[in-house]
RNA sequence: GGAGAGGUAGCGAAGUGGCUAAACGCGACUGACUGUAACUCAGUUCCUUAGGGUUCGGCAGUUCGAAUCUGCCCCUCUCCA
């Protein structure tokens, strides 16, 4: 399905753009962030709560939808949308990135994947032809092309026999999408940290044609100076008039260094997790909620910001939540995450739009605590 | 009053002559987390000027060496009266 994507403008100070998108569950303005929902469910987090904080489009996982609860049982049910009560868009990733996280238990082939389910250890067969059948049952409005993430680092001879068969499992995958006319289907350059294999691979993606284009690979342990040149590599062969998706990409720093060179979309598992383990991001930077210097500090988590969360209750309250185990602290902190993850790429599309975004960046920088002497941190 | 059990780091609890500044758990503290095998994981937790110093209820002994053995004392718990 061509999302029917469209310029609508571009930052005169830097690669940064605002675009839009259409699926059958609404129209998106980009960039813009999508939280994650692996199991069917942003965790701790209803449907409803996750749409009141701004969320557009979220994403679900194949392969563990493809384990439990099955895609004939979501189908059944009537669609992903259906089942997990979203009438907003859904992503699904393809099951390329537990190709990365469950190295341990994994083989793969030129054919496909054999996984060792971590759930009962039985035998699983994932191919690029399987995902691609999973994905048409789910019924997200976009689908993901079956690849491998690679590790960093790794060996020339290795990504490069790796980009090859991602580009052939793309084009396996796209030959075998059954629903094109109504989700829309994207490849991924792979290639790691070498440029020759990024280009071959974005060129050979954008031959077979995809609704829109990710940037995978990224986010897995390099350093930022190698992380911004992944990205700068990848856009500069795709074309300027489909989306642009850097997988898995959620700290503040790290979205922003992508808006600036020109990527549309990011998804993350990082607001939901860290809130989960005690920590926030802050306009004002990184706040460990469970530190003991909040014991006794009864202001909001973030002074800028009107999140269910910030408006209602106080540090102190968070950490004793924290201290005491009780889930509600994991709720709302996850909520205040995604609002704030939300919140930042808005303030960054105003930027974009007023030609301001490298300063716009700079002072978030600054108010954030992030030292842009250091090649890391988040 | 009688019989028995026991006192180990913030708490619980191992250890019954040297390998023990003392397992383990909890608590506390700190950090990590980027297409989620993640309410997870890692580290610190007697004092220290980092050379050492002072510990296992208290005191006094035995021994080359004691949380561990001996004596006395203090305290706690359980059962019986």
């Amino acid at each position: 399905m061509n999302l029917n994507f469209k310029l609508k403008y571009k930052s005169k100070d830097c690669n940064a753009r605002i675009g839009e998108f259409t699926t059958k569950h609404g129209i998106v303005e980009t960039p813009m962030f999508m939280p994650v929902g692996t199991q069917a469910t942003v965790k701790t987090l209803t449907t409803n709560e996750v749409k009141a904080i701004g969320s557009q489009i979220i994403l679900a996982n194949t392969y563990h939808l493809w384990l439990r609860p099955g895609a004939d049982l979501i189908q059944k049910a009537g669609g992903l949308h259906k089942f997990m009560n979203y009438d907003q868009g859904i992503l699904t990733d393809s099951g390329g990135f537990q190709v990365f996280s469950l190295a341990d238990i994994r083989k793969i082939t030129d054919e496909g994947v054999k996984f060792k389910s971590h759930v009962d250890g039985s035998k699983l067969f994932m191919s690029p032809e399987i995902s691609i059948e999973v994905q048409n049952k789910l019924g997200a409005d976009i689908i993901m092309s079956f690849d491998e993430c690679i590790p960093y680092p790794s060996s020339y001879d290795y990504v490069k026999d790796s980009v090859i068969r991602t580009i052939k499992w793309a084009k396996r995958g796209k030959e075998a999408h059954q629903r094109s006319d109504e989700q829309a289907l994207f490849g991924i350059v792979q290639g790691s940290n070498f440029d020759v294999l990024r280009e071959y691979c974005a060129n050979e993606l954008v031959k077979i044609g995809f609704d829109g284009y990710a940037i995978g690979g990224t986010s897995v342990g390099e350093p930022k100076s190698i992380y911004k040149n992944m990205i700068d590599i990848s856009i500069k062969h795709l074309p300027e008039d489909k989306p642009r998706y850097l997988m898995g990409v959620g700290s503040p720093v790290s979205i922003l260094e992508a808006i600036e060179r020109g990527v549309d979309m990011f998804d993350c598992v990082l607001p939901t997790r860290i809130a989960r383990h005690g920590t926030a991001m802050t306009s004002i930077g990184k706040v460990v909620i469970r530190n003991a210097k909040y014991k006794e500090d009864f202001t909001a988590l973030d002074p800028n910001c009107d999140c269910e969360c910030c408006t209602n209750y106080s540090k102190a309250y968070l950490r004793h939540l924290f201290n005491v185990n009780e889930q509600l602290a994991q709720r709302l902190v996850s909520l205040h995450n995604i609002y704030f993850t939300h919140q930042l790429v808005n303030k960054a599309k105003d930027a974009i739009k007023n030609d301001c975004f490298v300063k716009f960046k700079n002072e978030f920088y600054k108010q954030y605590g992030i030292d842009t002497t250091k090649d890391n941190g988040f």
